[in-house]
DNA sequence: CTGTTAGCGCCTTCAC
DNA sequence: GTGAAGGCGCTAACAG
């Protein structure tokens, strides 16, 4: 049924070392060889079997990513980034969705030990670094991504998410706004806790008030709920302005706020979002928001994975980027 | 370095044989063995190496999804119904991007095959059945998925596209619309003319003109490009409907027009998509679409594949789902 | 330049 | 209930 390498040796009429030449190291073989050997193969509908080499190799050439939620386009825009790079390495990367569960996460971990992976790029949950820890010492280099690592054992490829924070409640303030909110949450995930914390200074600094409006996850439900609980006070004990951890956030909120009719954005309630995902430009209100390079997270975090292999110091190499305000109308007079 | 069920095997006093017992089979040891054996896998920190379960089981635990974009939530949802379904039955799915384009769509189906992955999913981009056939051929299970086979060869999922596009073209029709227009391409994608012969069906039975206005793509951007050549024209020779090819692009065309200032949606203009995404029922004019049960056409991508393998006959099934037209804002006066 | 050979780590008979 | 042995398909020495 399954044709062997050893078949198409007996097709061509060369050994098996021949033929693994020819697929792997054609130039050390003469051409008329690789002829038969390619005609052998072509006729046989020979296909390599990849179990076998990766239990040759002891690794296998694949890469695994762990984000926090494949339906966020931030992240499916560093897993698309992460692909290419890998692609021109020759290595293909495994896409794996944790939901901001720890519980995934773990499973998603291990199967990625089971297969041996290259390496793994993770935007961890929660503070779950033993496991992590673990795969480092058992020699699976982990990198971990849009998270810069505190405990400089990881390299980390991550968006300065305090500057981030603050250049949000920054332009928000520049904007006259003085009475604002940060909607986000749990705050166990980092990028959302840092935010939170560059805008409270942003606001200490410049003077106003920030209140905390928690939400179960980054989603554009949990957006809309936030949204609706704003619009049932009273105008005069709404925020001025709101600031949402990620623009999916922002964009349920959005939502709300235009369809309860009374509260006009950017009048009388600016808005704000974070990463700058496609959605957002195109929203009927364009959202203001922070860009970060998602593609380049992506790319680079596969770039220091492989560094990380070569040299022992690169495994504590972190590069961190610095977002960008994009101001569109949700935010502007 | 690395730890093998031999190591173990030592260290817990027993035989490898006993090992693997414990791994796959542990009601048929001892509770005293397994016990040691256990103790012994944790000590070591043993960790199953995945590629020579597959060299030896001939096959792996992996299911391959090709897709014609990630970045489109309808397809994410797919990958999530087909996810845990796949989870349920201990099978993990690799998601691939063809970004609609062919030779994409090749190398992921080849590297999928050295995996000898245990089937695949696929939404293929064009008539790229050859290699599919080919694949089926030598064993490895395939079903289309979001595409009815014409050729009847391939297990299927799909929803009845030329129903859809009726459903959509109807509900313009009874809010009175009478010149519209299809907006989406290119056609050689099967949904993409299917959907366009749906509504060209309905709008011949109840009276009506619709025109076609091609793109080169089903995204965001390229809505938006139609949307403008749509603005750009006179008003009087603009169509009172539009029905995109999916949300993407009814997407763009919302944002084009409402920027534009002087089409108003619904009133001047009813615009309804496809798929029924997140961001649509989000979006400040809630779009009308037609709902596709995504994550469903994931699992029963699955079970089919599954099925498969099970019974020859199996091979040929087809699943048809009926889309379903939400009404929102964006169509409705 | 080509052939031979020895495993990579696991699982599954087949004996005991 | 447990142990020993063979082999899945491939590649990288090492000979020739």
């Amino acid at each position: 049924m399954t044709v062997s390498v050893r078949d198409v040796a007996e097709l061509a009429g060369v050994s098996v070392g021949t033929v693994s030449n020819v697929l792997n190291r054609p130039e050390k073989v003469s051409p008329a060889t690789v002829a038969r050997v390619t005609t052998a193969i072509e006729r046989l509908g020979f296909v390599r079997n990849d179990a076998a080499r990766q239990l040759r190799a002891g690794r296998s050439r694949t890469i695994g990513l762990v984000v926090l939620d494949v339906r966020n386009p931030f992240f499916t825009e560093v897993a698309r980034g992460a692909e290419e790079r890998a692609a021109e390495r020759g290595l293909s990367v495994l896409l794996a969705n944790s939901d901001e569960k720890t519980e995934r996460e773990l499973t998603y971990l291990d199967l990625f030990e089971e297969q041996r992976v290259a390496g793994i790029l993770v935007t961890p949950v929660a503070e779950n670094m033993p496991r992590l820890r673990l795969l480092r010492d058992r020699g699976i280099p982990v990198v971990l991504v849009d998270r810069e690592s505190k405990d400089e054992a990881f390299a980390s490829v991550a968006v300065d998410d305090v500057e981030g924070g603050r250049i949000a409640a920054d332009h928000l303030l520049d904007q006259g706004r003085r009475r604002l909110a940060f909607v986000g949450g749990p705050v166990s995930i980092r990028q959302v806790s840092d935010r939170l914390e560059g805008a409270q200074r942003a606001v200490a600094e410049a003077g106003g008030t920030i209140e905390f409006i928690g939400t179960g996850a980054l989603t554009v439900d949990e957006g809309r709920i936030a949204g609706q609980a704003i619009v049932a006070r009273e105008p005069a004990r709404r925020p001025d302005a709101v600031f949402a951890a990620n623009d999916l956030l922002a964009l349920g909120l959005l939502q709300s706020l235009v369809m309860a009719g009374d509260v006009r954005v950017p009048e009388d309630l600016a808005l704000i979002g974070y990463d700058d995902i496609d959605f957002s430009a195109a929203a009927v209100i364009p959202l203001s928001s922070v860009r970060q390079p998602a593609k380049l997270i992506g790319s680079t975090s596969v770039d220091l994975l492989l560094s990380t292999t070569e040299s022992d110091e690169a495994k504590r190499r972190h590069v961190v980027y610095t977002p960008e305000l994009v101001a569109r109308a949700s935010s502007v007079l």
